[in-house]
DNA sequence: CGTCACATGGCAAGCGTTTGCCATTTGTTG
DNA sequence: CAACAAATGGCAAACGCTTGCCATGTGACG
């Protein structure tokens, strides 16, 4: 197929038999020119198969109309649904997302800020592994909002981790549990320390005992290791880092023959995508996802300022915990 | 945070005190100013911060270095494997992912194919649900490359469906199945409709009988139905349109008291995030969906003509197949 | 030493929009 | 009907970069 050479705003222009600026006006303000011209513009640019082209208009005007999010890993399920409220939620305001992988690179992930920074009229970081002067750096040259990330004076969303692990605590405190091993996920992870200071506080008031063991890969392959150190700990409840962790864990507790949850219980973080069909099917603290994603990027668009919105969680209880042994 | 004004390639040139266009060969045509000039300008504009802005390299040259990915639904693992391989190809380019989600809409589609058309130098759209002649319309303005849907001449990258489909009826044959049910996604599907052509075909060739059952929805929440179906025709193994409705189909079968594989061995297509981990584990057609998407990617900016590649596909045998009852 | 080719750099014209400002037309008001 | 304001449209200058073309300087070669 051959590609055609795309009509300009000067075709329709010239086919209407008015100025370019008129028609640029008819489409970006509309209350600017007359209806009736307005109409023949809408008309000859429908027939011409007109469509504004993004670059120049962003040349023009200095706005883009288009924002950016980076996320570690898009396979991970949990960025799916951070990925998909912002497409969402972008969509509706009329814009256009990009998307970057960081690969859990902080290099790869500061390279696509700064080659995409131009580019775009925000961004929003999801998870970001950069340190904090980096982040800040960047909110100097395009406005930021963070996703689970707390950098001082920098926009972000982050999930209710204090109401969350009180939530989980208070689970398995319910089921007679009365000490738990976390096993945690990388160093650097922001809201990996979130969970566990959570865990550890709310463990405290309920008079448990809370160990942290890691760290630990936070994927399916951490969960040999993982899995071992837990039972070596005799703990009779194990909270992971997050749900592929988790499942991993499962799957080695199963190899090893102890019998999930009658011998000890399993507990994730992000009620991913497979948490309710893994086996068994696995209690979880769910993140809000999507929400999140339309939120940072409801706060990219709309609010100025720093705010710190608090996403909601909920505790997903299904059959990995169960009564203490 | 204050934005900051970003410098230009002027700010540079006065830095340097040569004239812009030297700049900007300096970096778009290396060999084509003097190396130590060159050293000059990049060191200038290291330390000024500068990074060419795309939209006006975009204006001036009419390449964009940015190509669209549009699939059906980000969340879908079997795209995100997609998404990913093409992120890597593309980034490895030195080019720029834009990422649509057309929510399975072809209105959806359509529009972010017009919004997204001037602003990218070609477009990959993964199981397309748009008619062949948007399609090609689509494809007259940009550049396109397909995967998994054949259009003539449009290129595309398709998953060897001939030899998976033979690879799955091989595997039930040599377990005793004597006939086998399938279990169809969408009646708009192509990748669909090509699974069930091939199934029979080869089902033929081994005289086992095999019959259509649906249209379900390939989600988790198809299963019920599609389960019930299956049970009622009495098949000792069902072949579903992918992993989610094979899953979904699982947990309906586990309600229903039938074992897996004893009484009825399950198949999926996919090999999704989460098909090793459901229970039991699913035998599963896997296409290698990275590959697919570098391919696509490599195909939209290196190939010309309308070549069609043909993407190798792999059974994952697991443990939702065994022997005939 | 005269020619010539090549290496290097500058000039200026775009690329497709937006937008500030001015000119004209139309409508309103006293 | 004069005077003025509002509505409408055009002009032209950006926006930041690329690129075709020309001017100059350099070294090689005969």
């Amino acid at each position: 197929m051959t590609i055609r050479r795309r009509p300009t705003i000067n075709d329709v222009a010239a086919e209407v038999g008015v100025a370019a600026s008129t028609v640029s006006r008819a489409f970006t303000v509309p209350g600017r020119v007359n209806p009736r011209t307005r109409q023949q513009i809408l008309e000859a640019a429908e027939r011409l198969g007109y469509v504004p082209n993004p670059a120049a208009r962003a040349m023009g005007s200095g706005r883009t109309d288009t924002v950016a999010l980076l996320v570690p890993d898009i396979t991970n399920p949990f960025f799916s649904g951070i990925i998909k409220g912002a497409e969402r939620a972008v969509g509706a305001a009329g814009k256009t997302l990009v998307l970057g992988d960081t690969e859990e690179s902080p290099a790869v992930e500061a390279r696509l800020l700064e080659r995409l920074g131009p580019a775009v009229d925000g961004f929003v970081l999801a998870a970001p592994r950069l340190p904090d002067a980096d982040v800040r750096r960047a909110a100097t040259r395009n406005r930021v909002v963070l996703v689970n990330r707390v950098v001082p004076d920098v926009a972000c969303v982050v999930a209710d981790y204090e109401s969350a692990t009180r939530q989980v605590v208070d689970h398995l405190a319910s089921l007679g549990h009365r000490e738990l091993v976390f096993l945690a996920g990388p160093a650097e992870s922001w809201s990996g320390a979130q969970r566990w200071a959570g865990l550890e506080t709310a463990a405290r008031a309920r008079r448990m005992l809370a160990t942290r063991l890691g760290p630990y890969a936070p994927t399916l392959d951490g969960g040999p290791a993982a899995a071992e150190a837990a039972i070596a700990s005799g703990a009779s409840a194990v909270v992971c880092h997050n749900d592929m962790l988790a499942i991993g864990v499962m799957r080695r507790l199963a190899d090893r023959g102890v019998r999930v949850p009658e011998e000890v219980s399993v507990v994730g973080f992000d009620d991913i995508f497979g948490a309710d069909f893994c086996h068994p099917p696995l209690t979880t603290l769910a993140e809000r996802t999507q929400e999140a994603g339309a939120a940072a990027i409801e706060v990219l668009l709309h609010r100025s300022g720093t705010p710190t919105v608090i996403a909601p969680t909920e505790l997903k209880i299904r059959a990995s915990s169960g009564p203490a042994a």
